[in-house]
DNA sequence: TATTTTTTTTAGATTTGTCTAAAAATAAAT
DNA sequence: ATTTATTTTTAGACAAATCTAAAAAAAATA
């Protein structure tokens, strides 16, 4: 079975909705995505009937099994695109959303698995995302290394790689800890320090050694 | 301004047709879209008012210099979507048609020019048809018919005439493909057969049907 | 609990691209 | 030059996805 661009954009819509549990509300969805009450209305009784979701009047909606397979195979698509963007044709991480909107639609299931292997089958896209394989399964959003950071990506420190004192002393003295939250602004290729940004305070750098002893969790 | 997919496919049926002179007619364009000429007909009123194409009641429609530069644009991101899915993707020439159908219609400009970028700006495509440039000039088609090639001279095939089903399984069964060397041994004007050699194989004759559907370069 | 407010659904209209069937124009043939 | 055949256009209808306005249901509040 085929559907069209706005079905997916709905299905796909209510995948990122209803992440929490609970149904996604009629309301959520046409916010979501910048149309009326009454058309979402119209295009629930539509995807019922597809078996895509389960959906009762007046009680909101949630996906089917079927849903979420064509909801995972969307983002999956949109995802490696995105991966595609950035690291084959050096777009900036930042400009790649709306394209991959446009490319999330391409139905050939040989293309996406095409690029998946020429990408190397890449595990998270260029925001950090994890990309679902061809099953359906992502990989737990792990901590990374804070020297892989991109660019302007809020993250938070959430490990370091060592105890030793000599590091807790750097750290204290440049007031970071467990749970502060940054940014890194520049990577300097010469001596691969970077240039961190911290709420409320100025830039400043810090040493390629201590960027490889902080891990961080996207926020 | 943007235009449809369907108003797109259009205009690119119209710029395939009108390569002769003369006007191209609402059955022709009927048959080439596999729609019905009372549709046809109410799209060209459509895109008359869009300004790109002129056209007169039963008198037949010509494309404008918009419709033309917007032809151009679409073979131009069909052509670079089908080098970069056989030369960078692996797909085979024979299995790219319908996946690069879909792709030209994404609009990114600046996809289209990184894309060309990464594939080295390739002039020719996988069946040997010129890329337009982002200018929407093309090289000059240096491959000529099989069947005006002299006796005796080598040459590879280099492009084909169709992309039917039909002709890709009779090459199939007779191993040519893009890239075949071969010769022409003798031309019969009975029915304009003629006997060809591909090296270590025996010289078989080909149909004067098959000859035409194919595009050589010598070598 | 009764009433007001918010959310959701229905009803009917609109736009895009399509279709069939019939009418009009053009081309071909006697 | 008529008649016949073909091509093309009009007229009216339909399906998909949307909208507005009004009605119905659910939630919030007094």
């Amino acid at each position: 079975m085929s559907f069209s661009v706005t079905e997916e954009n709905y299905i796909k819509a209510i995948y990122h909705l209803q992440s929490g549990e609970g149904n996604v509300s009629t309301n959520e969805l046409a916010a979501e995505l910048k149309t009326k009450a009454a058309s979402v209305t119209d295009m629930l009784k539509k995807l019922k009937t597809k078996k895509l979701l389960s959906y009762e009047k007046y009680k909101g909606v949630r996906l089917s099994g079927e849903g979420k397979k064509l909801a995972l195979a969307i983002v999956r698509k949109h995802r490696l695109w995105e991966f595609f963007l950035v690291d084959t044709l050096q777009f900036g991480w930042d400009e790649v959303h709306e394209v991959a909107e446009e490319l999330e639609h391409i139905s050939s299931k040989k293309l996406v698995e095409k690029l998946d292997a020429f990408l190397g089958h890449p595990k998270f896209d260029p925001h950090g995302d994890p990309i679902p394989d061809s099953h359906g399964k992502m990989a737990i959003q792990q901590q990374i290394n804070l020297i892989d950071l991109m660019i302007n990506k809020m993250a938070e420190v959430s490990g370091v790689g060592s105890q030793s004192t000599e590091l807790l002393e750097l750290l204290k003295h440049k007031h970071i800890g467990i749970g502060t939250r940054l940014e890194v602004k520049k990577k300097f290729s010469f001596d691969h320090s970077i240039e961190i940004k911290i709420k409320n305070q100025n830039a400043f750098t810090i040493s390629q050694q201590l960027a490889q002893a902080l891990f961080v969790k996207i926020v």
